[in-house]
DNA sequence: TTAAGTGCAAAAACTTTGCATATTT
DNA sequence: AAATATGCAAAGTTTTTGCACTTAA
């Protein structure tokens, strides 16, 4: 398992495209690198999750920087049917994982899929598209809501 | 291909769940029903369209609608990564497709994709999930805009 | 030094809701 | 007649933006 960045590696990735490295780019990094698997945030979460370490950044900052490192695509933007969008750390293609979602209570589970990855290459190349990501997003009903819908 | 409502099997849907047929909920079903395949509207395109016809509805109704429509099966919701929500006929499990969505520009393509189905079946029965949708999402950048990207 | 980033507050975009009125069953 | 749906305006969420101040390179 690879960790694609660390402040280092961003530094240099910012630099280069005349952007520079700040604390709070800093901050919002080290969080979704100690993010457990399986874990995504929204922004306000990210902004939370730094008041509760001591470290600070306004909530604009946050949205800024969300958007500029899924730009860069060191983080992943998802849309899981909740109201707000969700970010986790950007995997390499061979490596990111797909979503089975609960309609009723929004239970998660994740899977990988060498197969949807060859799809989505697949179709990619035959329309002469640079493939940047591949998310299948299944939306189901969990065993618990079943039972519960008598 | 396969109609899945008109407006009488839309009035025994809503009336077995104790749901009124309403003309502005006929309205939005006949909308959809005419939609060129390949399209999907959002709450503001939908309250638009209607105003275009002469016909009446207003966006709060229209979102009330596409909830209702959305939880009942008969619409399909989708994020395309774009700032709002976006809505189309749901088709069977069988039938429905998938989107190859360029980030730059938003052109998108719709393929279907039998495997994909089956990867989402076979998932869901393995997690004991009722299967209700199955969607691919593919972000990648398009032909036009690799090249203006020089 | 100077170009870029931040924080704040204000605004924008999208969606939901309360309530009086109108409509369906 | 009774219950549900609608329209309007007001409010709620999430996200973006303008601007003065701060900071990285």
């Amino acid at each position: 398992m690879v960790i694609p960045y660390n402040s280092v590696a961003l530094k240099v990735t910012l630099n280069q495209k005349g952007w520079r490295m700040t604390p709070q780019r800093q901050v919002i990094l080290d969080l979704f690198c100690n993010l457990p698997k399986g874990e995504h945030l929204s922004a306000e979460e990210v902004h939370q999750r730094i008041q509760e370490r001591g470290d600070k950044s306004s909530l604009s900052t946050v949205y800024r920087t969300l958007k500029l490192m899924a730009h860069l695509r060191i983080l992943r933007e998802m849309d899981l049917g909740e109201e707000h969008k969700n970010y986790e750390l950007n995997e390499t293609l061979q490596d990111s994982h797909h979503h089975l979602v609960c309609i009723r209570c929004t239970k998660t589970i994740e899977f990988k899929s060498e197969t949807t990855r060859q799809i989505g290459a697949k179709l990619a190349k035959q329309e002469g598209y640079e493939l940047l990501d591949c998310q299948l997003l299944i939306h189901g009903v969990c065993p618990t809501c079943r039972r519960s819908l008598v």
